[in-house]
DNA sequence: AGTTTCGGCGCC
DNA sequence: AAAGGGCGCCGAAACT
């Protein structure tokens, strides 16, 4: 059976095809047709498309209709294979792998697109080097090879083909737009924020509170200028630093009331306020074009109007269609079930074998029932917490759960010393990310003071850097791994929506949302069930280890959890 | 005048 | 109480 095709878009609008065998190589001829999306649509019988970019075929085929089973991201592919093999920073376009492979000069990559507000999702990549297919397919038999050179081959295939899932899963959210009613929005802002006045000057509430701020310290303070409330606060005797919230929350003083309130009144009003809707919504839909595997652990990311960072007071405006509803499940303590399943530590397994609080049995277990504790001490371990009772809570954990926290305290040291790190499918950690790079002379450190090199001539000592890289390979494992079960979840829900009115309109690290109309709700939410216990079967392999979600139906977003 | 960095905070 | 991982976004400040 004739499964697997690749297919080049043509500079006409047509396209080469050809049928692969189950090695990877071509089974049959080119052919050339021309109409790209009718050539698809036409070939119904093919279970997997290969091709160099999925931002650059599929929007198109959604265009017209077409959605396609599974598909072969080959440049996705090359970055997640360049980083397996320690290379990161080599360009990874397909012309790239191509020269790579011939020996001929490797062209640097094109230049990223940035978002625009109110720009359509790009159904063409202008500054992308489009191959021929027999280039394409030389290319793609090579990554066949290379994935069987993988620490974990079959897990490597798993992640190449469930991170080109996740890219069908953005295109297809990108299209379908996240439900979102501009009244509504506009009431909460009015409510929150009160009138707006003319000249696009802050709305009345925002200025109210300024004077506020200014009365309580005797002169005219700029709540939004850092510099100036820093100032302000030194002239009244307080020495801040910052002035961060946790800073100034503490302090003695009648600004800080106002100040505070102000502050989440402004962020509100800058970055989702009026000018926001005007960017961001259009015809009832917030499209925030999301990218699959848009951060080097494995998350995704969203380009512009700020997707991932819907304030909760905000969505309020998410808003099903008329008799349809919103399905809204989140992941129930994803981090320490994905630390038990990769450490595979008996207890911590065994606590993540149920569906009830995790939190609340490992506090039972190693801290006497104190579940604020316990689930400090979790996020600690799996954060990188250096200070404070995180410590104390980190030994209390080692004790009871020593596999689970030796897997991180591992990870951590890989990385102070610069050793590759993975993620249980194989993504893998770039060597220096998360370190900072400062150069210490400009920084106006001596050099050597702090430096890895001190670290092997000084027992026990790392340097700052070798510890923030410590912290970030530490948390690196258990997010990044936890962003491959997440993709198998995305890919084994979609599969379960197919043919139904239901669309996956958002997703956020542990949390997605499905549209669909009301009677088809109780199916969706055994689906993302289902699709949670079988990603964490496909994920990390046998384990007693449970993913429950909690799932809600409701018609607006803000009414779950 | 245009571009980059910083501070702060939203989400997980 | 103290302040640890990943992001994006905005205006202001700091540059070229």
């Amino acid at each position: 059976m004739t499964d697997r095709w690749a297919l080049a878009p043509a500079e006409d609008g047509g396209a080469e095809l050809a049928p692969l065998g189950p090695d990877g190589l071509p089974a049959g001829p080119v052919v050339r047709e021309p109409d790209l999306a009718a050539a698809v649509r036409g070939r119904p019988e093919v279970a997997r498309w290969v091709w160099r970019s999925t931002a650059e075929v599929y929007p198109r085929l959604l265009a017209t209709g077409v959605r396609v089973e599974r598909c072969y991201d080959i440049e996705d592919a090359e970055t997640l294979l360049l980083g397996h093999e320690g290379r990161y920073g080599e360009p990874r376009s397909a012309a790239a792998a191509l020269a790579r492979l011939r020996g001929g000069p490797v062209p640097p990559d094109p230049p990223q697109r940035s978002a625009e507000p109110g720009a359509q999702s790009s159904l063409f990549e202008p500054q992308a080097v489009r191959l021929p297919l027999a280039d394409l397919l030389e290319v793609y038999a090579e990554q066949q090879r290379r994935h069987d050179k993988a620490a974990h081959p079959e897990r490597m295939r798993l992640l190449t083909a469930a991170e080109s899932a996740g890219m069908l899963v953005a295109a297809e959210m990108n299209r379908a737009g996240l439900p979102w009613s501009a009244d509504v929005h506009r009431r909460v802002l009015h409510e929150l924020l009160g009138e707006r006045y003319a000249g696009g000057g802050e709305p009345r509430r925002l200025a109210e509170l300024a004077d506020e701020v200014s009365a309580a310290f005797g002169r005219r303070v700029r709540p939004d200028l850092p510099a100036d409330v820093v100032k302000a606060f030194a002239q009244a005797g307080i020495k801040v630093r910052s002035t961060r919230r946790w800073e100034i929350a503490s302090l003695d003083h009648p600004a800080v009331a106002p100040l505070l309130e102000y502050k989440k009144l402004y962020r509100i009003w800058v970055a989702h306020g009026w000018s926001w809707l005007q960017d961001w919504v259009r015809e009832g839909r917030f499209r925030p074009e999301f990218l699959a595997g848009g951060t080097v652990t494995g998350r995704w990311v969203t380009n512009g109007g700020g997707g991932l960072q819907i304030p909760k007071v905000i969505r309020r405006a998410v808003v099903a269609d008329p008799g349809w509803r919103l399905v809204v499940a989140d992941a129930d303590q994803m981090e320490p079930r994905v630390l038990a399943a990769i450490s595979r530590d008996p207890g911590l397994m065994e606590v993540a074998g149920r569906e009830s609080d995790l939190y609340q049995a490992v506090s039972d277990r190693a801290f006497s029932g104190d579940r604020a504790q316990a689930k400090l001490a979790v996020l600690g371990a799996v954060y990188g917490q250096t200070s404070g009772d995180g410590l104390k809570n980190l030994a209390a954990l080692r004790r009871r759960f020593p596999l689970a926290v030796a897997y991180v305290d591992d990870a951590a040291r890989a990385g102070e010393e610069g050793r590759l790190v993975r993620t249980w499918l194989g993504r893998t950690c770039p060597p220096a990310a998360g370190a900072g790079e400062e150069p210490a002379e400009e920084a106006g450190i001596p050099v050597g003071a702090d430096s890895d090199e001190a670290a092997q001539w000084m027992p026990g000592y790392a340097s700052t850097d070798a510890r923030a890289r410590g912290r970030f390979a530490r948390n690196f494992v258990v997010q990044g791994s936890a962003a491959d079960w997440a993709l198998l979840l995305l890919a084994a829900l979609r599969q379960a929506c197919a043919g139904k009115a239901a669309e996956l309109v958002f997703f956020q690290h542990d949390e997605v949302i499905v549209h669909c109309p009301e009677e088809e709700a109780e199916a969706v939410v055994a689906a993302i069930r289902e699709a949670a216990e079988l990603a964490g079967r496909l994920t990390f392999g046998e384990t007693p280890v449970r993913f429950p979600f909690t799932a809600a139906v409701v018609e607006c977003y803000a009414d779950a959890k």
